[in-house]
RNA sequence: GCGCCCGUAGCUCAGUUGGAUAGAGCGUCUGCCUUCUAAGCAGAGGGUCGGGAGUUCGAAUCUCCCCGGGCGCGCCA
């Protein structure tokens, strides 16, 4: 309601300023940092002093004069210097949020045009990690933030199943451990292979680095027969691919993460999707073929980092039509031995995103996934007929990738430009973040030697290729054991399965917000002592306020119903008192979900609904703590207070459950 | 070498497009449970916003220089 309320007083503001002063602005609108100094205020006035060189308190009190009704507002002052201070009218901002509350879901403009999230793409030949599930935890909450906000959005997991890493673990198991196929399939049938495999790449990495040359030929060779899919290193590249699969699939779905498509790698290649891509390459002259240089005999797509307008373009252009000048930056796209690189394979998936290569895959059921749920995957063979139409393009694309990735990124989009779609190539969104590392302290207790280096930095690196990191499972099963320890001796009267689900929530809810409560750009330094702490800005303090509602609700149902109306009139009356101020600030608090919401999506940082959550759930504990609900005398009052618990349940569910965060019934 | 990111309280981090007295959590210290759950609340203490110059009525935020740290720049993915 916030963020309508404010939005409907800029364009007011906006007009006004038009039509009296004919200066076209945007209306820049701020919190106010004192609740007494209204709720929203416009610094306008001193821009407006410079063009019309009169003073800023001048122009504001001419303003606040004739600017006229604002629905929603009560007034609008002059403050300070030359600020708009405008006041909300209390009553109607109840009314409003609460019914906004009730709403199901949004409509929004272009709602209905598909967007692609893709997210978790975890190389499928180990146990996922802490560092994965701040990609997963990202992308999970930006589709909920976005479908919430009243888009149609599809949620992909790439699947890179023809890759080095998978090829490293197969010569593992074929070549470093000797076994057959059927050998490792029965290993596969067993629980936690995806932890076998974690141990086994490691040792695969320490074969590799005794001898180079040998570690070449070896994933050369099983990365080629992996690719043509022939012989026993394929078979065994796709059990080991498949199961690994399933297990992210399971790991992901204890942190209420889910997938509507698997596409994969082998798909791309074998419904030869980068020949399509590579013909409207050279057909476009995106790339071109270099004659001498050290790239000579590849196909390079000219780069220049600060390329951004038209003219810049042209000029780059033309210089290498007439000589074939190196460019540092220019990137490969086609080896020289006439392979495709990675960044020339995630053009041609990007183009199919966007409904732009003429092609499609087939689609089937995956088998193997958790209860309750479907997902499908890419095929070669015959599809489902019954498979939605994931071919459909898409007007813009999240990509969840570290931001070690910003380069190769830039390169897919810039592909796109020059292939002509600068449309599609503006809606590629890199949704980037850091790296999730480890303090020193966490890594010394996971038993990591630390060298005298690493001791004196403030985080140390994980490494998958080194089998170094939290496994995600682990990591949830410390949160859950903790967290049940905590539930049984605060509820032995639950039963165990209560028990278990409650515990399960918190742990959730724990770590959750503790990934998403950084801003994209932070490096996680991750420790056991901050993760497993439910204390202060965490989710179960969120989760905890919801839970007291939740009880003031249940005693307030056994004892005497009030049946007392709550009227604008009582509610305009309460919150304009000078007691009532407190009560307008939850008022307030919980009506500002959509101003977190667009704020999240602008700025495609989910933070700043962790950050609202919190707020919100601090606001209720303040309010909780200077008024005694159920004993209230007064009985319209009571009521009242009553329905100010359940419109900040009611957005504090909301918000959390975008953050993928239940509150338990009790905690 | 070139490019990008970061530097804010003891620690970890917020601080939309430049706006009023720079915020939160943790930690420290002091209080508050026979009341709707103390996974809570109140209070205290804690800052040259890395340094300097500039633009502006106004700078943590924009520009330039410097210092310190990280990442990227591969015919790997």
């Amino acid at each position: 309601m916030y963020q309508e309320l404010t939005n409907r007083l800029r364009e007011a503001l906006a007009a006004h300023v038009w039509e009296k002063y004919g200066v076209e602005l945007a209306i820049v609108l701020e919190r106010p940092p004192k609740i007494e100094m209204g709720e929203a205020a416009s610094p306008v006035c001193f821009e407006l002093a410079k063009r019309l060189k009169k003073a800023p308190r001048q122009i504001a009190q001419e303003i606040a004069n004739s600017l006229g009704k604002v629905a929603g507002i009560a007034r609008v002052e002059v403050a300070g210097s030359g600020y708009l201070n405008a006041y909300f009218d209390r009553g109607a901002f109840w009314e409003s949020t609460q019914r906004e509350a009730s709403a199901t879901r949004q409509e929004v403009e272009g709602g209905r045009e598909k967007i692609i999230v893709e997210h978790t793409s975890i190389n499928p030949n180990k146990a996922a990690h802490i560092g994965h599930v701040r990609n997963a935890v990202l992308g999970d909450t930006m589709v909920r933030i976005l479908r919430h906000a009243g888009h149609r959005v599809q949620i992909q997991n790439y699947i890179d199943n023809t890759g080095v890493q998978v090829a490293d673990v197969v010569i593992g198991f074929l070549r470093m451990e000797q076994r057959t196929i059927t050998n490792v399939m029965t290993l596969a049938k067993e629980p936690k292979f995806d932890y076998y495999c974690w141990d086994l790449y490691a040792k695969a990495t320490n074969f590799f680095a005794e001898d180079a040359e040998r570690a070449g030929m070896l994933r050369a060779e099983t990365l080629k027969a992996i690719e043509e899919n022939r012989g026993e290193d394929a078979e065994v590249a796709q059990v080991v691919a498949d199961t690994i699969v399933s297990c992210h699939l399971r790991t992901m779905a204890r942190l209420d993460i889910y997938y509507d498509l698997l596409a994969r790698e082998s798909e791309i290649l074998h419904l030869k999707f980068w020949d399509a891509a590579f013909e409207m390459l050279k057909k476009s002259g995106a790339i071109h073929l270099a004659a001498s240089g050290k790239m000579a005999g590849c196909w390079v797509l000219p780069w220049r980092e600060d390329a951004k307008d038209a003219d810049e373009v042209k000029e780059v252009k033309g210089k290498s039509t007439e000589e074939d000048e190196e460019n540092e930056q220019d990137k490969i796209i086609v080896r020289s031995n006439g392979t495709v690189t990675y960044v020339g394979k995630d053009i041609a998936y990007q183009l199919w995103k966007f409904g732009l290569l003429g092609k499609d895959f087939h689609y089937k059921k995956w088998p193997d996934v958790p209860e309750g749920e479907t997902v499908w995957a890419t095929t070669s063979r015959k599809g489902d007929p019954d498979a939605p139409h994931f071919g459909e393009a898409a007007a813009t694309v999240y990509n969840v990738i570290d931001t070690r990735q910003t380069y190769p990124q830039k390169v897919v989009a810039e592909g796109l430009r020059r292939l002509g779609h600068p449309q599609e190539a503006d809606n590629s969104i890199h949704l980037s973040y850091e790296r999730v590392t480890l303090t020193p302290r966490c890594a010394a207790e996971m038993g990591y030697e630390l060298s005298p280096d690493e001791a004196k930095k403030p985080y140390v690196e994980v490494s998958g290729r080194k089998g170094f990191g939290v496994k995600a499972d682990d990591l949830m099963d410390k949160l859950e054991a903790a967290t049940l320890g905590e539930v049984q001796q605060r509820h032995p009267e639950m039963n165990e399965d209560e028990q278990k689900r409650t515990a399960h929530a918190i742990a959730v809810g724990a770590l959750r917000f503790f990934l998403l409560k950084f801003t994209r750009n932070a490096i996680i330094a991750f420790d056991f002592k901050d993760a497993l702490s439910f204390e202060g800005e965490t989710g179960p303090y969120c989760q905890y306020a919801v839970v007291r509602i939740r009880g003031i609700r249940r005693k307030g149902a056994e004892g005497t119903v009030t049946s007392a109306a709550v009227t604008p009139e009582f509610v305009g009356q309460i919150l304009a008192s000078a007691e009532g101020t407190g009560l307008w600030e939850l008022v307030l608090a919980a009506g500002s979900l959509d101003y977190a919401v667009d704020a999240a999506i602008a700025t495609q940082e989910p933070a700043f609904v962790a950050k609202y959550a919190f707020q919100l759930a601090q606001a209720f504990n303040l309010f909780y703590h200077k008024h005694h609900i159920l004993s209230e005398a007064d009985e319209q009052k009571r009521a009242f207070l009553l329905r100010l618990t359940e419109l900040a349940e009611a957005q504090l569910v909301r918000a959390l459950s975008l953050l993928g965060i239940k509150a338990p019934e009790r905690m």
